[in-house]
DNA sequence: AAGACGAAAGTGGTTGA
DNA sequence: TCAACAACTTTCGTCTT
């Protein structure tokens, strides 16, 4: 077996211990993985036992086991149509050893790259996923979506076209209501609008097929609270935790008196961080608010009317 | 002058007959 | 299917800081 010996690429890490044999004074020091020694090549003097085997751990009997336990090559990412575990051929008209290819074997490869290449992207369905893919990756960095949100919002796309949900509509309109989901299953909500504004699909479209998707995959996608959406919208404003924290002890006090049923999840936390900005001395005006929270300044005076209103906040 | 406030009219979506 | 309805938006005039 060639792990046994080799004896130059290892010897690198005897240079702290000794590297050479304290017997016959041979400078070249092998490993024998089996008995777990180094041992002197010249003498056979073992010279030290506590040997770090770097050869892999298993064992594969045939080129296809190889290839199967082998842990080298790109990890799997489900965010690329075919999860990045397909085969390239390169482009370099070499061989193995270096050589250049005849001009039969260019043809040859040419036709194999060709036919490699369709292979891989071959059903409409992938063309479709590759397109998607793309679509998911761009308006995922725009709205910057979390990783986990982009696969999530993957496994649902790839859920809706395997219950034919897709065929007849828009894949742009599928992708940005699956990344709405996704981003709401995962508690990171992003608005209707944002959506809307960073893709071609108006909200109505997009409002539809959302709902076509929570009905079609049964996804159970809890409805968005206002909580979801202080600590983005505090970010925007440059607010600090402790105001952020206060906010959302003030909508926790609103749910708990029952004044947040049939509300605009987006106004009652803007409202909140308006109410804890001017307690914590980190006053925004009310535009400023709104903007970050693509509602209008009246949603948030009326919230916050209601909300000092009908709350004690001195309970806080 | 900027921000806050409130009234009035309009919009899109839900609900219940 | 339609009307009633609640929430939100747009617009605009007035008040406060």
């Amino acid at each position: 077996m060639m792990n046994n010996f080799d004896s130059k690429d290892n010897l690198d890490r005897l240079e702290n211990e000794k590297n050479y044999c304290s017997d016959c004074g041979g400078k070249t020091i092998v490993k024998d993985y089996q008995r777990g020694d180094y041992i002197c090549a010249e003498c056979g003097m073992i010279i030290s036992d506590q040997i770090i085997d770097d050869s892999p751990e298993w064992r594969s009997y045939n080129a296809v086991d190889n290839a199967k336990k082998s842990r080298i090559g790109s990890p799997m990412n489900i965010n690329l149509h075919d999860k990045g575990l397909s085969t390239k051929i390169g482009n370099e008209n070499i061989d193995g050893q270096g050589n250049k290819l005849s001009p039969t074997q260019k043809s040859q490869f040419y036709r194999l790259r060709k036919w490699n290449a369709r292979a891989r992207i071959s059903s409409s369905q992938d063309r479709n996923l590759v397109q998607a893919m793309n679509e998911l990756d761009r308006i995922g960095s725009q709205l910057g979506l979390p990783k986990g949100v982009k696969e999530t919002a993957s496994v649902i796309y790839r859920n809706a076209i395997r219950n034919n949900l897709i065929r007849g509509r828009s894949i742009e309109a599928m992708v940005v209501a699956s990344a709405y989901a996704a981003a709401r299953q995962r508690r990171v909500p992003r608005t209707l609008d944002e959506m809307a504004k960073h893709s071609r699909i108006s909200k109505k479209e997009l409002g539809r097929c959302y709902r076509l998707l929570l009905v079609e995959l049964k996804l159970k996608i809890p409805l968005a609270s206002p909580t979801d959406y202080i600590s983005r919208f505090s970010a925007d404003l440059k607010l600090t935790g402790t105001t952020a924290r206060k906010a959302i002890d003030l909508v926790n006090l609103a749910k708990r008196k029952g004044i947040t049923t049939g509300k605009d999840p987006t106004g009652l936390a803007a409202a909140a961080l308006y109410i804890a900005g001017m307690g914590e001395g980190e006053r925004r005006t009310q535009r400023e608010i709104a903007e970050a929270a693509t509602v209008t300044e009246v949603t948030v005076r009326n919230r916050y009317k209601e909300l000092t209103t009908k709350l004690d906040l001195n309970e806080l």
